[in-house]
DNA sequence: GAATCTCATTAAACTGGTTTAATAAAAGTG
DNA sequence: CACTTTTATTAAACCAGTTTAATGAGATTC
């Protein structure tokens, strides 16, 4: 019989909180009764354009991809994956309808917290306005990364430096999606990819 | 004899912390003292790559443009222009030698506060720890629509709006800074005008 | 005010993408 | 298993950009 060290979601969830800032364990604990757990289905939407976003979000396992449609065509965003905080956070902040999907491309196990519950956390504790603060800071290096990878490389380089950085993309997310996150057409990824076999 | 009502930039820099959150007036006070005055003039830096980035800027007037150099050629991430915080901010919170340029395109004033005064001041003070968090989620969201617009406009599209959206930069700016912040050669922008200008 | 720099435009040849459409292969589904 | 749906590849025609290099037009400097 196996002796298997159990962690459940929502220890992910709290670990992650830790991982910003010290945070004293009631607070941390009345903090995370504020968390939803929600099982979802591939294809399930969080968002759809329209909606107003009034939930913080944080995947435990599984895949969230981010993405509108322009003239029909997806343009994918970002994904989230495995231990990350996301929401539609333009739509979130501003309170305004949400110009985007948040969906799920697998099955998916996600935390919500309302918004009125985050706020009023910040609120309350300074340790968790400085996790809130952290938090948004590394969003936003992330989301900085992001821009510098589709401002400056090749469209070649940046395919490479993706299947390096993130090879479980590949195994998990069809290939349109990954072409719409490089900005090209499944098309043109097929014959980057043909182009870089040969060689 | 004229009456003016003088702003001095130090009020600038007041007004514009005091726009995200409430701060008590002796801790705003500490806090606008961490700020030194720095005044630029046209091709002066503040960031070259190799060195640490050690400090928060606000620029009351001028612009400021953050740039790498790819293969000899300027790569333009952002311009800061009046009223805005920025940094090198991957270089900033890493500890890491920066990557890239921060230079002024013209005569430039900004106010810069050191790493640690700063973050002291989060530390001491709930208010200002909520400041940080606003102005970084803002900073977050601009980012986001720059990933936006870099993802899902042509060209054209994102040249237009540009246009339309920081009219001032195109008379402030040479024009092959804005080619390369759009993501074009200077020919390719030259170009892009003529065919516009035709239709 | 002549000489020098800096910046924008144009031309020509090239290229890596696009679109559309057909085909092939793989993955669900009853 | 056969049927349908989804995803990936290929081909062909096209186009918006690239590079390189020359020219032009404004600023700047002495």
């Amino acid at each position: 019989m196996k002796t298997v060290v159990h962690t459940t979601p929502l220890e992910n969830l709290k670990e992650k909180i830790l991982s910003y800032t010290l945070v004293d364990d009631e607070v941390l604990k009345e903090q995370l009764q504020s968390y939803q757990k929600l099982n979802l289905k591939k294809g399930d939407t969080l968002v759809i354009p329209g909606q107003l976003v009034q939930h913080f979000y944080y995947v435990v396992t599984g895949c969230i991809y981010y993405y509108k449609l322009d003239e029909g065509a997806q343009n994918v965003l970002e994904f989230y994956t495995d231990d990350v905080f996301f929401t539609d956070l333009p739509a979130y902040v501003k309170e305004t309808p949400s110009n985007y999907y948040l969906k799920a491309s697998e099955d998916t196990i996600v935390y919500a917290i309302k918004k009125t519950d985050a706020e009023n956390s910040f609120k309350k504790s300074h340790q968790l306005e400085r996790f809130g603060r952290l938090s948004m800071q590394e969003a936003f290096i992330k989301s900085f990364t992001r821009i510098e990878r589709l401002n400056s490389r090749t469209n070649e380089e940046r395919y490479l430096r993706l299947l390096k950085k993130r090879p479980d993309l590949f195994q998990r997310v069809p290939q349109y999606l990954i072409a719409s996150y490089l900005g090209l057409t499944p098309v043109g990824l097929s014959k980057l990819r043909k182009r870089l076999g040969k060689s």
